[in-house]
DNA sequence: TTAAAATATTCCTTGACGGGAATATTCTTT
DNA sequence: AAAGAATATTCCCGTCAAGGAATATTTTAA
């Protein structure tokens, strides 16, 4: 999984970048102006959407639009089904424990307070 | 979506412990084993893993057993969910998109490099 | 009771990051 | 050519996060 797509959606106005970008390409601008950001601000944070592949531009003559690009949500997705199978096995784990938990036979020692009588 | 999520995926040694979890529960010195991290820093990571609600604690006499929680890669991924809606749309721009360039009638002035002469 | 093991916490230092302000750059319009 | 609009870049500063080292805490073992 690469960092880079984390370490980019980590920043809470870049995270609204991205959900803005939801909508559809925006310009610098219009992203600006709907986050209250100051225009440097937004550039910079573009800058790093860019260099982390989450986002790609458009030169349009002055301006410039910003569009999600969908390959890093793939990754994202394929990463995470990696750890479906593994909530699986943890579902069966935690069914597994509540029949142990079911029998009254063994007695365990954690989360026993204290009971010896000195 | 939550932030801390990000934030705690963020930083290489955390991505790695999360990683290493998916194997099954482990203790905070068998996690610095494995990833060559000493023991405090091995610790602060899982606090923040904890305080992000990534993983939780066992305590069993003097060690730790950290595990993953599932929750959230469940809400990571119901996050993608709304981002599969957009990628369908996405790829349906693709399509017109192409569909308009195999029509050869319309001329666009964007990308073309640069044809006056003189 | 004392020593040792496993873990957490604190203090310190350093580097990266984000915002503000100013400025540079590029393109358009007149 | 000159002015203006849209965007990028730079510099400065304050904050925060991460690693190192030392120490505190808790539990087991002797």
């Amino acid at each position: 999984m690469e960092l880079k797509t984390f370490s980019a959606l980590a920043e809470p106005n870049r995270l609204l970048i991205v959900e803005l970008l939801r909508g559809g390409p925006l310009t610098v601008g219009e992203i600006a102006d709907r986050l209250n950001l100051r225009q440097p601000q937004a550039s910079k944070h573009l800058k790093i959407l860019l260099e982390a592949g989450l986002v790609d531009v458009h030169a349009d003559a002055n301006r410039r639009n910003y569009r999600l690009r969908p390959e890093p949500f793939r990754e994202l997705d394929e990463w995470l089904n990696s750890y479906r199978l593994w909530e699986e096995r943890f579902d069966q784990l935690n069914r597994y424990l509540q029949i142990l938990q079911a029998q009254p036979n063994s007695r365990r020692n954690n989360d026993v307070e204290d009971d010896r009588q000195s």
